[in-house]
RNA sequence: GGGCUCGUAGCCUAGCUAGGAUAAGGCGGCAGCCUUCUAAGCUGCAGACCGCGGGUUCAAAUCCCGCCGGGCCCGCCA
C-alpha cells in the first residue's frame, strides 16, 4: 500500500504544476523520520524557472496541495514538500490486507517467461564457494522473478565438451575412484591426480584431445565413459544443491546441441548476415558494434567451439522466453560478443547478472589445483558452528529439533551472507567473516519470525480490534510491511535479489524494536497488537521465502 | 598496451541506475538492560575530509574527466 501513498502523493504534486502549466517528472526520496515519510525536492528544480527561492515555492505549492486519502498531512519545510502518512487510514487497511493475502501478500502476475542460467558448473569436481555465489544469486532472482509473477524456469547448463571432462574420463581409465567419498569429491580427487600426471607427462596430452575428438563423434564407448562421469559428479552437486535449497528445473547438456545439429543451423543462419567471415576458420566481425575483437566460431578443422555451441544454446532459450543469465566477471566479453551474435540474428538479446568472483586470503581458487573451498565444507562448518549456538542457547531442546534448527540456520547463513553483497562487489572469503553469524544476518531475521510464533502461540486473535494511535515503532514496522510489494517489484524489474536481504534486515529490525517495547500479551493494546504481529510473522515468512530461508518457529 | 570493474570509520557492508536535509548499519572497542511474549534481542558512547585531484550544479558518496591502488578480460581453451 506504500506504493498507493507515493501514487497519490505524486498525483497531488502533479495536478498542482499542471495548474500553473509545469509538466515535470517527480523524484521522491524517503527522509528521516521527523521530515515525515515521504520528500520531494522538486522545488530546488522549479526555482530558477519560476524565479521564485525554494523554500516560498514548497510553501505555495504545499499550500495549494490537499491531504486524503493515504496522506495525513503535506508541510513545507526548508525548500522540501514533505508528506506524512495517515496511519489511522493505513494501518487496519494494511493489516486485513496481508491476513488475508498471507503468503500471496506481495505477489504479481502475469509476466513473462524467463529462462534464467545459473549455477553450470563444470561436472570436474564439487561445487566451490565461487559456483555458490552463481547458484544463490540466481536462485534467489528466480524466487523473486517468481514470486513478482514471472514465469521462471531455471536451468543448469553442464559443459559435458570441454577438456576438462576428458582429463577426468582419462583418469578415471588410469585409477580407482574412491567410491566411499561423496561422488562430486571423488570426481575432483580423480581430476587433479589425473592433471598432475599430464603435466608431468606432456606426452598424453594427445590422448586427450583424441578423447574429445571420439566424445565430439559420438562414439558408443567414449559417450557412455562421459556421460557417466558427468552424471556421477552431477549426482554429488545434486545433493549439494538440494542442502542448499537452490532448484534447477532443467539440466540441459551442452553436447545436445551438437549432436541435434542446432550448432551447424546457427551456424548457417549467421553465414546468411554480412558479419559471419572466413579465413581459416569461421568468425564474426563485431567491430561494427564496437568490439574489436573478432569472435572465432570453428577451429581451422571446422569443428565448434565453445562459444559456438553457447550459441546454438541461446538460440534455443531465446525461443521460449526471456533469457536471464548469471555470468561471472570472466564471462564480461564472451556476453557481449553473445549477445551482439543474438542480435545479429534478429533475436531477443538476453539479459546478464554479473557477479565478482570471491577469491582466497592467497589468490584465486582452482579446482584444477585442487584449491578451493568447497560449498559442502562451509555448509558443515556453518551448521556445526550454528548447533553450538542452539546448545548454549537452549540446552533442553531435544536434539532432533537442535539439529533441525541449526541445519536450518548454518544453511541460512551461508546464503544470506552471499546474497546480501552486490553482485558487483568482489569477495575475499575469510572463514571467520563467513561463520561469523553476525547481528544482521539471517539469524537476526529468522530470530524475528520465530520471536512472531512464540507470541501468537500463547495469543487469541479475535476478528476485530480498535486500532489506537500508534507508537513510533509501531508506525515504522506499519510502513516497513506496507513496503513489500514496492521491495519485491523493485528487485524483480532491476535484477537485484540483494535488494530483498536489505528488506528482510530493516523488517526484522523494526520487528525487534517493537517487540522490546511494545509489550504484547501484557497490554491493553493486545489485540491490536497480536494482529500487527500476525502481519509481521506473515511478511517476515515472506521475506524469507524468498530468500530461501527456512522460516524457523522457533529456535 | 587496450577494455571492463571495485575503492565508503581499525574491519565488513548499504546508499550510486533516476544528484538534495545531519552519509545508514554490522563486526571489533567502551558503558549498560534478563523474577516481564526466547538476550541469536535492545539502549548509549567513541570512530568517515565517501581512494586522490579537477569539472558540471543552487546542491556531488551519487554525474563527467584525469590519476593512484586491487580484481577481471583481451586463446582455432572451456
Amino acid at each position: 500500500m506504500f506504493d498507493k501513498f507515493i501514487n497519490q502523493a505524486k498525483g497531488e504534486v502533479d495536478r498542482v504544476l499542471e495548474e500553473k502549466g509545469i509538466s515535470k517528472e517527480i523524484v521522491f526520496e524517503e527522509p528521516i523520520e521527523e521530515f515525515g515519510d515521504l520528500s520531494t525536492p522538486i522545488c530546488f528544480e522549479l526555482a530558477p524557472l519560476m524565479k521564485k527561492s525554494p523554500k516560498v515555492l514548497a510553501e505555495e505549492l504545499a499550500g495549494d496541495m490537499e491531504a486524503g486519502g493515504f496522506i495525513r498531512e503535506i508541510k513545507p519545510v526548508n525548500g522540501y514538500v514533505n508528506f506524512y502518512l495517515n496511519y489511522e487510514k493505513l494501518t487496519p487497511l494494511l493489516l486485513e490486507k496481508i491476513k488475508s493475502e498471507k503468503d500471496n501478500y506481495g505477489r504479481g502476475k502475469g509476466k513473462e517467461k524467463i529462462i534464467l542460467e545459473c549455477t553450470s558448473a563444470n561436472p570436474d569436481g564439487p561445487l566451490h564457494i565461487g559456483h555458490a555465489r552463481n547458484g544463490i544469486i540466481g536462485d534467489t532472482l528466480a524466487r523473486v522473478m517468481r514470486f513478482a509473477g514471472y514465469d521462471v524456469e531455471t536451468q543448469y547448463y553442464v559443459n559435458d565438451m570441454g577438456k576438462q571432462l576428458a582429463v577426468v574420463v582419462w583418469g578415471l581409465r588410469r585409477f580407482k575412484i574412491d567410491s566411499k567419498k561423496k561422488k562430486d569429491h571423488a570426481i575432483s580427487e580423480i581430476y587433479v591426480k589425473a592433471t598432475k600426471v599430464l603435466n608431468e607427462n606432456p606426452e598424453y596430452e594427445s590422448e586427450i584431445s583424441g578423447l574429445m575428438k571420439d566424445y565430439e563423434q559420438g562414439t558408443k564407448e567414449v559417450k557412455s565413459e562421459f556421460e557417466y562421469a558427468a552424471n556421477y559428479c552431477l549426482d554429488g552437486i545434486r545433493e549439494t544443491l538440494e542442502r542448499i535449497k537452490i532448484n534447477i528445473d532443467t539440466y540441459i547438456w551442452e553436447s545436445s546441441f551438437l549432436r541435434d545439429s542446432s550448432v551447424s543451423k546457427a551456424l548457417e543462419r549467421l553465414g546468411k548476415t554480412k558479419y559471419l567471415k572466413k579465413n581459416d576458420v569461421l568468425y564474426l566481425d563485431l567491430s561494427e558494434f564496437g568490439v574489436e575483437k573478432e569472435l572465432i566460431l570453428t577451429r581451422k578443422d571446422g569443428t565448434s567451439l565453445y562459444v559456438t555451441r553457447d550459441i546454438a544454446y541461446h538460440l534455443w532459450k531465446s525461443s521460449r522466453g526471456l533469457v536471464v543469465d548469471i555470468f561471472g566477471a570472466d564471462h564480461k566479453l564472451v556476453s557481449t560478443q553473445l549477445s551482439l551474435a543474438l542480435r545479429i540474428l534478429g533475436v531477443k538479446q538476453p539479459e546478464f547478472v554479473i557477479y565478482e568472483f570471491i577469491s582466497l586470503p592467497g589468490g584465486k581458487m582452482s579446482t584444477r589445483r585442487g584449491i578451493f573451498i568447497s560449498l559442502d565444507e562451509l555448509l558443515d562448518e556453518s551448521a556445526e558452528r550454528a548447533l553450538r549456538e542452539v546448545n548454549k542457547r537452549r540446552p533442553k531442546l531435544n536434539e532432533s529439533l537442535k539439529a533441525k534448527i541449526a541445519e536450518s540456520v548454518g544453511v541460512g547463513a551461508v546464503r544470506f551472507n552471499v546474497i546480501k553483497i552486490s553482485p558487483e562487489k568482489p569477495i575475499i572469503f575469510r572463514w571467520e567473516e563467513a561463520l561469523d553469524f553476525e547481528r544482521q544476518g539471517s539469524p537476526f531475521i529468522q530470530y524475528a519470525h520465530a520471536r512472531a510464533c512464540r507470541i501468537l502461540e500463547k495469543a487469541e486473535i479475535k476478528d476485530s480490534y480498535e486500532v489506537p494511535s500508534l507508537s513510533s515503532n509501531e508506525k515504522k514496522l506499519v510502513k516497513v510491511l506496507s513496503k513489500f510489494p514496492v521491495k519485491v517489484s523493485e528487485a524483480a524489474e532491476s535484477r537485484r535479489p540483494h535488494i530483498i536481504a536489505n528488506y528482510a534486515l530493516e523488517l526484522a529490525d523494526s520487528f525487534h524494536r517493537f517487540y522490546m517495547f511494545e509489550p504484547v500479551l501484557k497490554s491493553d493494546k493486545k489485540d491490536f497488537r497480536v494482529h500487527l504481529v500476525l502481519a509481521s510473522k506473515i511478511v517476515l515468512a515472506n521475506t524469507l521465502s524468498l530468500l530461501g530461508i527456512d522460516p524457523l518457529e522457533e529456535m
